[in-house]
DNA sequence: AAGTTGTATGAATATATAGTTATATATAGC
DNA sequence: GCTATATATAACTATATATTCATACAACTT
């Protein structure tokens, strides 16, 4: 293998630990509507603003988002639409293997959650 | 944000961890083709036999490969072609990020470099 | 100019992860 | 049973990462 090649799985791997992480998952949840602050997002995603300022910038740096700022506050949004392609075949494969996993069972045992 | 909620951002989050390693994704090209032995794939790979041992069986437990004992050796193939796709859309989002980055610059700047 | 608000960052800590080495386990052939 | 081969795992190290707390910085308000 090339050592070109290890560069771009660098980069495809960069891509995907920026989204292998829960609350960078909900930030970008959270963006599925529009833009939005980073006071918005701390309090939508329930984590210190600290938290999801460092978060939101892995996500620009990863080219995830764009940062924009406006007045006093910085709007986040989504850099391209198909990043929820990504997610929904994730969930799709995920949802297959937990029920084959029966991890399912895991999933629903609680009663009121949802 | 309910329990179930973050239960499936946590499974969604697993998943693309599996893919967020060079290593990894080097595997699983090699898979492409079909069906290896860890033999194989340790080969392919440059990497020691118990590395890729351990990555193998971090993508079995993540759903992402099939793990199959045949005499003395053990085969892995890809659970679900749909990965595939996931790469796919990842490499395209990553070279339309490098190019308008200038990031593209680092790449191919030293012919042989990395 | 001083205070207020929104965002980013440095330091510190705890946990997770990748990798190596050595070893255990299992299967096949003799 | 003994040996060779294939795979998995345990112990360890080094590095990376998420998180928090405190603080710095920037922009608006009065």
């Amino acid at each position: 293998m090339s050592k070109l090649d290890d560069r771009a799985l660098l980069y495809v791997a960069k891509y995907f630990k920026a989204l292998a992480e829960p609350m960078r998952l909900k930030v970008l949840n959270a963006l599925q509507d529009g833009e939005k602050n980073v006071s918005q997002l701390t309090e939508i995603s329930g984590g210190t603003q600290a938290n999801i300022s460092k978060h939101l910038s892995m996500l620009a740096e990863s080219g995830l988002v764009k940062r924009e700022a406006r007045g006093t506050s910085v709007y986040y949004s989504i850099a391209n639409p198909s990043v929820y392609e990504l997610c929904e075949l994730v969930c799709g494969q995920v949802a297959d293997h937990m029920t084959s996993e029966a991890d399912i069972k895991m999933m629903f045992a609680t009663p009121q959650s949802i």
